[in-house]
DNA sequence: CTACATATGGACGATACCGTCCAGTTACCC
DNA sequence: GGGTAACTGGACGGTATCGTCCATATGTAG
């Protein structure tokens, strides 16, 4: 759907500009990750990146713009890594190697940061409606992707028919959250596993079920 | 321990200042829930106070101090009230009481603002060590809740002996942030009533163990 | 080689916000 | 009723940040 991106005018897009753009973007999603939205200036994007102000303003609107494409980009970089592992899985095995992937790589860094949609979705959800509901896709298209696997484990028959498919893997999402924030204020990612764990184990749980 | 407050000189305090004091703290947190820390000025939390600023540079060292009074206040409350409810929770209907109330209460803003301590936690946590580890203790604090909750199943014989309490608490812990968060970002609390489901149906099927 | 998009680089105005300061006022304790 | 804490009210300096603007330079496609 709408070919993505800027709400401005943007129409022409050569492929030098285009490439700018995107540095651009990559720079700042990499200094809001850190600094979050509110401490990142604009001076500091421009200088991080490389661009002069002018460049910058030709691109977005304005601070907004910006972040709104950040959003973007780091939401389809998140969702396209999540498809690429999660539609491997086929087993409760892979499942948790699933989850080992996701907790080592935030371990990487003692669980700060948080989730890098998470933590957009909470500084900018009450500030931004528009930015909210692309933070809303993007987390129903990260359910979907359970949604998909707890299917697919249905067919494969370890997990019943009668699950409510759609809950769990609300319920899984939330694990997943739940467990970067935690991690992130414990500065210790330990309870991410859990989480995600607990989670797990309750799928497993039904799956046993499903044998009786 | 400790007397809990600030980290300023505010030895003596009359009973007159502590009251301006905490009316400020509290201004500061409904001023911060909405538009947080970042979207909050000094002046705002003058104005909507109805102190002089003198009087809030003589109450708190500057911005980062109040900030931190703020978690402390929220933080305390959050606790109190949670404990105030959970400690009466002795069944699993009792569990999903204890969920529809939290669920209810968020809906009343229709999922925005997100958790009182998660959001802070989020926004906080990577900038301000101090505050940080605030949070993280109530975090820790809550948690506790949840394993005395589960203890007092384990004793009623509704949950194995043999359960991870601190685990599971982690669990249920998570799954509130989680619940939160998707909450704010759908502004529908419907996902955060389903993440705290599976987590209590998982404590469930435990249950269910212990009896085999 | 010409025309246009792309880019530099930084000056600039306009605010917004933090934090200081102070002269004067009001409550309250002994 | 004298003294001290608590408070008003707002001016003020300093600075950070947003966003505008422009004169100039460079790549690149026709």
């Amino acid at each position: 759907m709408e070919e993505g991106s800027s709400e401005t005018a943007v129409a022409r897009l050569t492929a030098r500009g285009a490439k700018t753009r995107s540095r651009i973007i990559a720079t700042a999603a990499d200094l809001i990750r850190v600094r979050g939205v509110g401490g990142t200036t604009l001076d500091d994007v421009v200088v991080a990146s490389n661009v002069s102000k002018s460049q910058l303003y030709r691109h977005f609107e304005d601070k907004q713009a910006l972040v709104r494409a950040v959003i973007e980009f780091v939401g389809e970089r998140t969702i396209a890594v999540e498809r690429e592992r999660l539609s491997k899985v086929m087993t409760f095995n892979g499942l948790r190697r699933w989850r080992d992937a996701l907790v080592e790589n935030n371990a990487l860094h003692e669980g700060r940061y948080g989730c890098p949609l998470g933590s957009l979705a909470n500084e900018v959800s009450d500030q931004d409606e528009i930015a909210r509901k692309k933070l809303h896709d993007l987390f129903a298209a990260w359910q979907e992707l359970f949604e998909d696997l707890l299917r697919r484990f249905q067919k494969a028959g370890i997990l019943p028919q009668e699950a409510d498919v759609a809950q769990l893997a609300t319920g899984l999402l939330a694990a997943v959250q739940g467990g970067y924030l935690v991690a992130q204020a414990s500065r210790d990612v330990t309870p991410m596993a859990s989480a995600i764990d607990m989670a797990i184990a309750h799928l497993h749980m039904l799956s046993r079920d499903a044998a009786s």
